[in-house]
Parts: C-alpha cells; structure tokens; sequence
DNA sequence: CTCCTGTCCTGCCGGC
DNA sequence: TGCCGGCAGGACAGGA
C-alpha cells in the first residue's frame, strides 16, 4: 500500500538508473490499469532522454527533455522493478508495462490489483493536471505548518481520520499514516476534523511530517539500493505504533485500569483505524 | 459546497 | 483438500 514515504522510496530507487537514460522502447502488455493508458504514450515518451524524477503526493513524475511527464500512481499492489538487462528479462503475471532505455536496462510496472495509473502531462502545466488540481499541500515542503492545516480543516464536520485521506486538505497520507500521525498527536480520529484547535493542528502536522519522515529513512536505510529481494522497490518492513496492532499493548505505555491499555480498530468510511482509546481521547483543546 | 456510498481488482486467509 | 466469502485499499463518480 504505497502512500507518499514508500512512492518516495520507489523514486529514489529508480532514480540513478533512469536519469539521464533515453527511452528507447515501451511495451505495454494490455490496454489499461485503473484508466486506460495514454494513446500516445508510446509516442511521446519514446526517442526522449529522461530528465527527472519526482514525486507528488503518491504520483511518482517521470519528466522528459520533451517536457512531457509520465504520472504513475502505484495504486494498492504497483511494483516498480529495474531490469538491468532488458532484452534478457522475462516477463511476470502482472507486468504491464515494460520500458527498455538505450543503455540496455529497463524498468517494469508490476501491478496485480489493477489499482495503478499511468497518465501523461507536461510540465509547465502540471498543476492543472486533473490528477493535481485542488490537491493540498505537500506535506514535507515548507507550505505545510500547523496554521495551513487548521485552515484545510476548518468548518469540516467529517471525522478527523476521514478528513486525513482527503487529498484536497494535505497530499499523500493513506490509511496508514493518517493512524499512525493521529496517534503520535495524541488525537482521535473520531472527533469532527473542523473541532481541532490551533494548538493541535500544530501538533499534528508536526506527527505528520515526523511519521513521513521517519518512514522514508526507513526505507532508505533499511534496504541497501532501496530494493526487495525480488528487485521490487520501495516495499521495506517498517514498525508502525498502531497500525495493524488491535490488541497489542500502546507503545506509549497507556494504562487502562490499571492494565496496559491495548490498541483498537474500528471501521471507518470502510477503512479500518487503530488508535488508542486512552492517549487519543475527543477531548477538549 | 460537504458528505457518504459504491466501484474497480486480485491475492490471501479463515471457516467449513 | 478445496471451495467460498470477506477483506485489503486510493481515487473517483454520483447521489443526497
């Protein structure tokens, strides 16, 4: 479940191998994902040297000297995989899209569920991007703070949690860190996202950065060349606070009691959310 | 506007 | 052992 820190990852994997690199081939192995793939993909991203990668939100920005980008979206189960020598390589259930650069590597998408997306834009008017437009801020650049995320908030009366996923008020968390920062701030996913005061939505954009953060070092670290085994990128084990923990002690130490207070899950706009009931009470700023 | 629900897709896991 | 149901989740459409 890639959410910013791992698609981060995955730029960084990708990165010295394919800057610099001429496209020289893609090979796509069926007409769509999530949306059907660009018609003119092949010939706008073929013959061109890539320039950059990076990254918004959870799209990864593949740009060419032809000023055209390649939006990836890994969805739920996308896998990027480096083939170092392309002509050799093998294709896998599930390999999609296949691109062979000059130099004789490559790089496949991987992607089971069919949840991912490639898109085209330009660079000079990405913003506009449909994929882009009205989304909020990144939440590691420096147009991110407390004060921002108060306003984004404001007069929302959706749960906190839910209103974390909303791209529009902050870019890139999914249901992981939306639990895990909301823990770290101490504050309950439950509560209306437009109750949170000044003070908290400091706190919890400070969780949000330090738990994206931490994420992506962990991914860099953890992992030499950030890759699996199987030369997948960005997948990394990674020691979450609450996520999937119900049942499990809070790290914090809470007690309930007397008794370790142990993490919950509930169900929220049918996404699962761990918390604990102890240290992330609805109260009062 | 905001909010809420359903949809897409496959792999995996628990239950019988 | 095999089958089946349920679950996982990001983005978006469409209805209230």
């Amino acid at each position: 479940m890639p959410e910013l820190p791992e698609v981060e990852t995955v730029r960084c994997g990708l990165e010295p191998h394919l800057t610099g690199q001429r496209v020289s081939a893609i090979s796509l192995r069926r007409k769509n994902l999530r949306v059907p793939f660009p018609a003119d993909l092949r010939a706008r991203m073929e013959g061109q040297v890539i320039t950059r990668l990076s990254r918004r939100a959870k799209y990864l920005l593949i740009e060419s000297d032809a000023s055209d980008v390649m939006i990836v979206h890994l969805g739920m189960s996308g896998q990027m995989t480096i083939a170092p020598d392309i002509k050799s390589y093998a294709p896998k259930k599930h390999d999609h899209m296949i691109v062979a650069l000059e130099n004789g590597g490559g790089f496949v998408f991987n992607d089971p569920r069919r949840f991912g997306m490639v898109m085209l834009g330009h660079s000079a008017t990405l913003r506009d991007h449909p994929a882009f437009a009205g989304m909020g801020p990144e939440p590691l650049e420096n147009d991110f703070s407390g004060p921002v995320l108060h306003e984004r908030l404001r007069g929302r009366k959706t749960p906190l949690k839910i209103a974390l996923l909303d791209q529009r008020v902050v870019a890139g968390i999914g249901n992981i860190y939306a639990s895990e920062a909301l823990h770290q701030a101490r504050l309950s996913p439950f509560m209306a996202a437009g109750d949170v005061a000044k003070a908290q939505a400091e706190s919890l954009a400070a969780a949000i950065r330090d738990v994206l953060t931490r994420a992506i070092q962990a991914g860099g670290s953890s992992l030499k060349d950030y890759r699996t085994a199987d030369g997948a990128l960005g997948y990394f084990q990674h020691a979450f606070a609450v996520y999937d923990r119900d049942g499990q002690p809070c790290p914090r130490g809470c007690l309930y009691r007397g008794k370790p207070a142990t993490v919950q899950k509930a169900v929220q706009g049918g996404r699962s959310t761990y918390h604990c009931p102890v240290c992330q009470k609805a109260g009062r700023a």
